[in-house]
DNA sequence: TAAGATAGTGGGTAGTAGTGGGGAATTTTC
DNA sequence: GAAAATTCCCCACTACTACCCACTATCTTA
């Protein structure tokens, strides 16, 4: 059973072998409409781990960021911060996507990673480095945080 | 796996040999279309580095610059300088394309060349120029850059 | 509970991609 | 018109990647 079409909740973990190919769970290639052509696009998170989006999400971030003019070097930079670091991949007939050695190196991956589902995206983590990300927002922010809880009811 | 045609993203450290030949990564070549007849055209880019643009790409940008008003010495000089350093490249059996002195003195280039791919476009540069050059952008404007982040990166 | 199906992991291999250099063809110079 | 220089095309070597297969563990179903 899957929620809506390209929406991804739960956690997993899993390996990321020499090859620096990690599987991507089965629950969420059945939640992956045909429109993606099985691909995703991997990229750099804002926190220190890697985003995948199915193909047909990342081509809505694209087509805004196509919208941006290249005129101003802030806007130069910004599109090509994000675009360099970002490589699509079909997974094979295991179910596994590619991750490049920039990316691998950037979220500080080993051989165990968790995946996490937030919604729109999936996120591959060094387990420690979850833990230490989520502490430091926490501290960085903690009235931020309750006013969140406030404003959304769970 | 590629995205739309004639869309690039992605980084990849290659070799610019003594003759001032490139390689153009398999996965862009696989992304042009074949309307472009296996061309490129390489120009100066607005940073320090080169910009290399599908043919019809180019000819979309040749447009509407012949659309920009020739009245104002601003305009001049600007088309000017897209225009004076533009030279289109076929890319030979394997895959390289041949740049021009000119634009290699212009982005600094030595044997290790960065290329990233920025969607409509793909940039050629020095790696030491990109760091650079992106700090200087980032200083300039750090708020813009994190209200774009906000805007557009969900 | 046993058997089949599905999911995750690991490794081998053929084909492709990247790099360097040689030689033919063309252009330039004296 | 010949020699020199430059450009262009082709070939060969190496390394890597994408694909395929096999094994094990887990989940499902009868």
């Amino acid at each position: 059973m899957t929620l809506s079409p390209n929406t991804f909740t739960g956690e997993y973990s899993y390996s990321l072998d020499s090859k620096g190919r990690v599987n991507i769970p089965a629950r969420y290639r059945q939640a992956l409409s045909t429109d993606n052509e099985n691909t995703f696009i991997a990229t750099r998170g804002q926190d220190p781990c890697v985003w995948v989006y199915p193909m047909i999400e990342w081509k809505k971030i694209e087509t805004e960021l196509r919208k941006l003019s290249s005129v101003s070097g802030i806007h130069r930079t910004f599109i090509r911060q994000i675009a360099r670091s970002a490589s699509p991949s079909t997974y094979d007939k295991q179910g596994r996507i590619i991750l490049n050695p920039s990316l691998i190196s950037y979220a500080g991956l080993g051989k165990e990673v968790l995946i996490i589902g937030v919604f729109n995206k999936i996120e591959i983590w060094n387990p420690e480095n979850l833990d230490l990300a989520d502490k430091k927002n926490m501290e960085l922010d903690p009235n931020e945080f309750n006013a969140l809880s406030e404003k959304i009811v769970i």
